[in-house]
DNA sequence: GTCTTTTATCGTAATATTGCAATATATAAT
DNA sequence: ATTATATATTGCAATATTACGATAAAAGAC
């Protein structure tokens, strides 16, 4: 009990369902947002900008770096995170995938 | 320690997680690519067809429900779920309007 | 070398999620 | 009224997530 039941979807259920998760916290989308904003992609701010812990951010960031939705370089002591392009456009691909399955439309609903 | 700090965001940020979360489990998007497929909207055979216990099942259409992304019309002794249109086309535009937003090329990532 | 700065990791506490058996509720059929 | 069927709710155990202080690691400045 209690630990999702993976063996019982589709591979790719799973994987989108994965993804979703990562867009699932605010701190991450609030992270996507200041990196798709800002023109520069030195990141050592977030934690100002956030108002998270150092730890907790770094934590995010992970998990983003993990599903490829970002990239980090090091800059000498610091990290310059910015967006995936590529992952980015083909993520935009699949969510627009699943919205476009249009509902069929019932009269019973 | 370890509830998230919605405080710290946008109302935005907030609302497009907690939309995000719901599309975070392979058994909701199993249930909703269900309800895509299926013409009639008739759902008590979502438990034989997904393997999770009816219980199980019934939180996550529950969930659904909050989220307003399904309805459910109590139909006799069984209810009729079915995807909520609206909020499907409302959806894919939230969705868009983020993928949209296409990250700054930058030459250090 | 030491010191400073920046980011990552570890350990841990608080909370949330998932799954299911048991039970409750609601309606239909008899 | 009793029984059968379908769905919802409750209670609880297992697991996952979130957050943060403390500490480690890595690189530049001195």
């Amino acid at each position: 009990m209690g630990v999702t039941r993976s063996d019982l979807f589709t591979e790719k259920q799973n994987e989108f369902s994965k993804i979703a998760k990562v867009f699932g916290h605010p701190a991450r989308l609030a992270i996507l947002e200041y990196l798709l904003k800002s023109q520069t992609c030195i990141c050592g701010d977030l934690v100002e900008e956030l108002g998270l812990a150092q730890a907790t951010i770094s934590q995010h960031l992970k998990e983003l770096k993990n599903a490829e939705i970002i990239k980090g370089n090091i800059e000498g002591t610091s990290v310059c995170y910015c967006i995936n392009e590529d992952k980015w456009y083909a993520l935009k691909g699949i969510f627009n995938e699943l919205f476009d399955r249009y509902p069929s439309a019932n009269d019973c609903c």
